[in-house]
RNA sequence: GCUGCUGUAGCUCAGUGGUAGAGCACUCCCUUGGUAAGGGAGAGGCCGUGAGUUCGAUUCUCCCCAGCAGCACCA
């Protein structure tokens, strides 16, 4: 006999070995119908599965938000038999649920194509048509791995060898077809549903290991309704509509080409949106009691060796040798021979060398050193994306140097700092992740203790959620990452805060302490943008090219109906520049109607239209991107007004 | 860097084994027109680079380069 915990409270006692399909059966036929699996003291489970004495139990509806990451495995395991069923020489490997969905990594000699996607997708609503039942069955290690080797399975062979020797080898079955998994599943294929599509092909490596065979994804995404498909696939349609790549070029903000890959040429009106976030970000660093400073481009690789990025960041950097080339065109351009510098993909070791000029007191610090500095890695050529990922980049850069003691109250500041400059732009879902240490790293274990400690115990002292992020920190510490919300529900990481005791003792930086004795600071990295370059890319995508009228290139156009406003319009701009907006005249020989679209197509915040009648008035009638109708306001109101909206948020009153 | 796809006018894209087309943008002309495209004319391309197959390649094949998607890496 055993008993049964319901979530409302109620508790029946079972006779031993009672499922819960027998159970929710006993309960009632509606909702035996509508249930596809179950949670046993909080973990979903096979209903199949007999249940134990005392448990909690609670039936996961298919319709239930946490039955989604099993309708997307469930998925996955169709797609796998739908594609051996094609093409039975193809390997299975593993095929796990992701964030919006779910792959399949499949070993076969020819890709996949497009096309092939649509086939699949038949072939899979057939079985899903078929309804064949998940059955679980435990196999004994050696069984399991004869079978897969008879069927050419080799992936499954090592991941069966990969499952550690006190858990059960489980095998899924679903009529013909069988996968070593984890489970949990629902009662039938059937259960997936018909709200699924595959979405793209593309090759990813064995165990996600680089010096791994590639093998074939394929990617798709499931729901529980058709609607919520829809609606997922809408997102998406959003998400390239907003590319900042496509609006950088159609609003004239920015362009890349081929001899400068990687780094951005920023055209008058990108650079605009640029010099007003470095300006605003500028002032709220300088309020924060940051002082800022500018060092070299150029380092010579022995500061890099001492600083551990020559040994741990070598590949991403640009090493140039300390030489005059050879102008003579037989000769080799360089020797080979020289002094290597490189180009600072960091500004932490500058500013180090700024810190140790002097002697720095206790009370000196903390000393919180900003710049916005150039730096320069070298990405992977597949790595780079538009503004989000470029080989040049200006980060909001800042090194805090200060004592241990103080490291909490620093973290508090920077939170409050970032809580600020996320509102200002709009951003008001923030998420905080704690990366611990890396593989690759400087430092030995004691001092990472030490460090993610200090780093998780300011943390929490600021009072926000966190999640950690395993083996993802820096090479000199962990860190924190801000993660940003954007309009359309994805997630960036902006901001970071990093601990580091490694960096100062490296490069021999110290301040005398109260008693007298050589101490060594503890330096902060933190940035709050991240780099400049992909905060815009984001700012683009987030806002689809209508950037807020304080960071809007041109703010306002001056647009004349006759030409005969010529002159008053003209006036206008003189009178809205001289406020400091940023306007713009627009007297071409074109209708009205075709100006207002164009300017309305190029994202302009308001559009100022003067005609003959508002010309001799002294108005104008102003129209708002976005808005159908327009509103008549005199010059004067037009210009007040428009200042105090262009205003940058920490210069509001 | 790895896998796959792509590379034709400033942009978005057609197209063909016999050296090319559209729309928008651009220039000029007509039009002075009240809030998302007025009309007409014109100019603009070594069809990514190099090699091969061929009488002939932008088209087929290969190398390289770049872009895109994903992976890996990461701000």
């Amino acid at each position: 006999m055993i008993t049964v915990n319901f979530p409302d409270g109620a508790t029946r006692d079972y006779s031993d070995g009672t499922t819960g399909t027998a159970v929710v059966e006993g309960i009632s036929k509606s909702l035996a119908k509508k249930t596809v699996a179950m949670r046993v003291n909080g973990e979903l489970a096979d209903l199949s599965d007999p249940l134990t004495d005392g448990v909690a139990l609670e039936f996961v509806l298919r319709d239930d938000p946490s039955a989604l990451e099993l309708i997307r495995h469930d998925a996955a395991h169709v797609l796998a038999e739908a594609v051996q069923e094609i093409w039975p020489q193809t390997q299975v490997t593993i095929g796990p649920v992701i964030e919006n969905g779910f792959y399949y990594d499949f070993a076969r000699d020819e890709p996949f194509s497009e096309d092939d996607l649509r086939q699949i997708e038949k072939k899979m609503t057939q079985i899903i048509q078929r309804g064949a039942r998940f059955t679980k069955e435990i196999w004994d290690r050696d069984e399991a791995k004869r079978v897969f080797k008879a069927k050419g399975e080799h992936y499954k062979i090592e991941l069966i060898d990969a499952i550690p020797l006190d858990q059960d080898l489980k095998i899924y079955k679903q009529g013909q077809w069988f996968d070593l998994c984890r489970g949990p599943h629902m009662r039938t294929v059937r259960d997936v549903g018909n709200a699924f599509k595959l979405t793209k092909v593309a090759g990813a490596y064995w165990r996600g290991d680089a010096k791994n065979a590639v093998l074939s994804r394929i990617y798709g995404t499931a729901f529980a309704s058709k609607a919520e498909l829809a609606a997922h696939l809408h997102m998406l349609a959003e998400a390239e509509k907003r590319d900042h790549r496509k609006i950088g070029r159609e609003l004239d903000l920015f362009h890349f080409q081929e001899e400068a890959q990687g780094s951005v040429f920023w055209h008058p009106k990108g650079f605009v949106i640029y010099n007003q976030i470095e300006a605003y970000i500028r002032r709220r660093l300088n309020d924060a009691g940051y002082r800022e400073v500018k060092t070299p481009q150029l380092l010579d690789h022995k500061l890099w060796q001492q600083s551990g990025h020559w040994e741990k960041f070598r590949a991403s950097m640009f090493v140039v040798p300390d030489e005059v080339p050879s102008t003579d065109d037989d000769q080799p351009v360089l020797s080979g021979t020289a002094n290597l510098l490189a180009l600072k993909p960091m500004n932490c070791p500058a500013h180090v060398q700024i810190f140790k000029q002097g002697i720095k007191s206790y009370r000196d610090l903390p000393i919180r050193m900003a710049e916005f500095g150039c730096c320069h890695r070298n990405e992977a050529h597949g790595a780079l994306h538009g503004l989000m990922r470029v080989r040049q980049m200006t980060q909001d850069d800042a090194h805090i140097f200060c004592r241990t003691d103080q490291v909490t109250d620093e973290t508090k500041k920077f939170c409050d700092l970032l809580d600020r400059v996320y509102a200002d732009f709009g951003f008001s879902d923030v998420s905080i992740l704690l990366a611990t240490r890396p593989e690759l790293r400087t430092g030995d274990d004691e001092t990472w203790d030490l460090a993610e400690k200090s780093l998780e115990e300011a943390l929490r002292a600021t009072g926000r959620d966190f999640a950690i992020n395993e083996g993802e920190g820096a090479f000199y510490g962990p860190k924190l990452e801000f993660n940003l919300k954007d309009a359309i529900g994805r997630s960036w990481q902006c901001g970071t805060l990093q601990l580091d005791f490694g960096t100062p003792e490296r490069l021999d930086a110290s301040y005398i302490a109260e008693d007298g004795s050589r101490q060594r600071p503890v330096m902060l990295h933190r940035a709050v943008l991240g780099t400049l370059e992909r905060f815009i890319g984001i700012l683009i995508e987030n806002h689809a090219g209508r950037m807020p009228i304080w960071l809007a290139p041109v703010q306002v156009v001056v647009a004349t109906i006759v030409s005969e406003a010529d002159e008053a319009a003209l006036a206008l701009v003189d009178k809205l520049r001289a406020a400091g907006l940023r306007a713009e005249p627009d007297l071409r020989n074109e209708k009205i109607n075709y100006k207002v679209r164009e300017h309305s197509v190029q994202k302009v915040p308001v559009i100022a239209v003067l005609g003959k009648r508002e010309a001799e008035e002294g108005t104008v009638s102003v129209r708002r991107l976005g808005a159908e109708g327009s509103v008549s306001v005199t010059v004067d109101e037009l210009v007040k007004e428009l200042v105090g909206e262009a205003t940058p948020p920490d210069l509001d009153i």
